[in-house]
RNA sequence: GGUCCGUUCGUCUAGAGGCUAGGACGCCGGGUUUUCAUCCCGGUAACAGGGGUUCAAUUCCCCUACGGACUGCCA
């Protein structure tokens, strides 16, 4: 037992990071905090024909914005470094000879072509055992079929060769899982594994064991892919002697492609409909761009919020839930079994939710850069003001330029539809009245409760009808149907420009 | 092919022997509103199938079906 919660969050530097990731850090992060425990970010770069630049970095960005505080990790430090696998090969070297000694482990010398060879032979002799394993290494080129001397002499020759781990016959495995319980596996069902390839750099398997063990850590929290090889792992730790301190597992459920089947994966990139991806990524061999969630407009809350929904539910019906109120409320034991696909369209409703309750000032702060860029010279406090008229109008942050452009401009077209439907015969006249009635307005009596009141009691002594006049003088000042209070808009105008557009509007708009 | 894991409304899920099977998103209808949105109210819709165990199964067991993962000198 470990007297320390310590969990790690270990992605390879092959790509971004993709949703699926992103969750099974969270995870790992709400669990750590909700036992005042750690999280560690260790990068499991081991091969390096599939390492991508950027990769590592873009992981740590993402996790920075999502609000995932790392406490050990590569820029963090800590006491169990280093935490990238690469630079830990003296400690892997060290380790397999344990292994090597005590007879867990062997060398085989076989080439790729002659592995090939013997699982197609399995395949084709109908055996259900298409393995390199206990039953089928005496066939092969390795430390068990070769004299001493023959293999040392083929090492000393500096021919290629890998260390793979013995796995032993016909043992019954029980390992505990805590999201499923107690799955059992016959050893027999087990293959020989690579733990050291021949570029002297250990398989997955067995530096994460080590790095696992030497890093303390206290429970592993991964992707179901990793559940077949959990009775590896199980076997790995008892070759090491180290069987009692294991450290607990939790395997999560999977992230499902939303159309179609299959778990999701990096590929799928925005060809989904939505993004796949933290952040933008631009692969650096193609250039081509996958799109990311803050870039398309999430608030980092809405999107961890989403993200943990994901699999796991809290003990009441609350779904909007801060990282706070998320730690206090985790719980593994509520973590569920199948996969999950998740809906964009659910998405979407988060989002709005977090924009609808995040200050007008912050949100601000997230879209000026764009709203300058479209319209140059706009005033910040303005625009705050805006945003809080529009914003339970937006499920993006990217909706603000195009729910709130009639804030910043004249409109250039009225909407057809619209005209039709609300642009009536004696609406000219009417537009016109309304034109003098603000006209007398003073400019510091433009407020919203003030012209509100005129120009109601205006509808009420003309015994008008108040969608027959306020429609199409919404038409006018926006060119569209929608948007939120009136008058809240004219008094944002202000009165210069409120009397422009109705005068524009009266020229132009014909049915 | 083999091994392992899984299966409650379209989707995310609650449920841990006895419930009219609950909530959320979406969708539909209604209310509020000058409009759209928000908000409120209502509706739609699910225990994969078959055997057991039990007085009683969505819940426990088995089988089947379906889905998924793994099956690399990738993680």
């Amino acid at each position: 037992m470990h007297e320390k919660v310590r969990v790690r969050f270990a992605p390879s530097p092959t790509g971004p990071l993709h949703i699926g990731g992103v969750r099974t850090a969270l995870f790992n992060y709400l669990f750590a905090k909700k036992h005042k425990g750690d999280f560690l970010l260790r990068i499991e770069d081991t091969d390096q024909m599939r390492y991508v630049k950027g990769a590592e970095e873009y992981i740590m960005k993402s996790l920075e914005w999502c609000g995932i505080e790392i406490d050990e990790g590569i820029n963090e430090g800590g006491d169990f470094g280093p935490y990238k696998q690469s630079e830990r090969r003296d400690i892997y070297n060290e380790h397999i000879k344990k292994l090597l000694n005590n007879g867990s482990a062997y060398y085989a010398f076989d080439t790729p072509e002659e592995l090939d060879a013997l699982r197609k032979r399995l395949e084709e002799s109908g055996s259900s055992v298409r393995q390199y394993n206990a039953q089928t290494r005496g066939e092969m080129k390795n430390s068990f079929t070769m004299p001493e001397n023959d293999v040392f002499a083929e090492i000393e020759s500096g021919k290629p060769y890998v260390i793979r781990f013995a796995v032993p016959e016909n043992e019954t495995i029980t390992v505990k899982d805590i999201i499923r319980g107690e799955v059992t596996v016959n050893s027999s069902q087990l293959d020989d594994k690579v733990l050291f390839k021949s570029d002297g750099l250990p398989t997955y398997h067995f530096a994460n064991i080590v790095d696992d063990h030497l890093m303390k850590i206290s429970h592993v929290i991964r992707g179901e892919e990793w559940l077949p090889s959990l009775p590896l792992h199980v076997l790995l730790y008892r070759a090491f002697g180290r069987e009692d301190e294991m450290p607990e597992f939790a395997h999560l459920p999977l992230l499902l492609k939303p159309s179609g089947k299959g778990k999701l994966s990096k590929r799928d990139g925005d060809q989904l409909g939505f993004p796949v991806f933290p952040l933008e990524w631009k692969d650096p061999k193609t250039g081509d761009i996958s799109a990311g969630y803050k870039e398309s407009g999430y608030l980092p809350e809405a999107f961890i919020n989403m993200l943990a929904l994901l699999g796991w539910s809290p003990e009441d019906d609350k779904e909007i839930l801060s990282l706070e109120e998320m730690i206090k409320e985790f719980d593994l034991n509520r973590v569920h079994k199948s996969g999950a696909r998740f809906s964009p369209e659910k998405a979407l409703w988060f989002n709005q939710q977090y924009i609808i309750h995040t200050p007008n000032d912050e949100l601000t702060d997230y879209i000026l850069p764009e709203v300058e860029k479209k319209f140059p010279d706009v005033d910040v406090l303005y625009v705050e003001k805006v945003i809080g008229l529009v914003k339970e109008r937006m499920h993006l942050l990217t909706d603000f330029c195009s729910q709130a452009a009639f804030f910043f401009e004249t409109p250039k077209e009225y909407n057809p539809k619209v005209v039709k439907k609300r642009w009536k015969e004696d609406t000219p006249q009417m537009m016109q009245q309304i034109y003098d009635l603000l006209e007398d307005i003073p400019e510091q009596r433009f407020t919203t409760e003030h012209t509100e009141h005129i120009v109601k009691q205006f509808i009420e002594k003309n015994e008008l009808n108040f969608g027959k006049v306020l429609n199409p003088f919404r038409l006018v000042l926006t060119g569209t149907g929608g948007g939120p209070h009136l008058f809240d808009i004219i008094s944002s105008i202000g009165k210069e420009e409120t009397l422009l557009r109705i005068k524009k509007g009266i020229e132009e708009i014909k049915r």
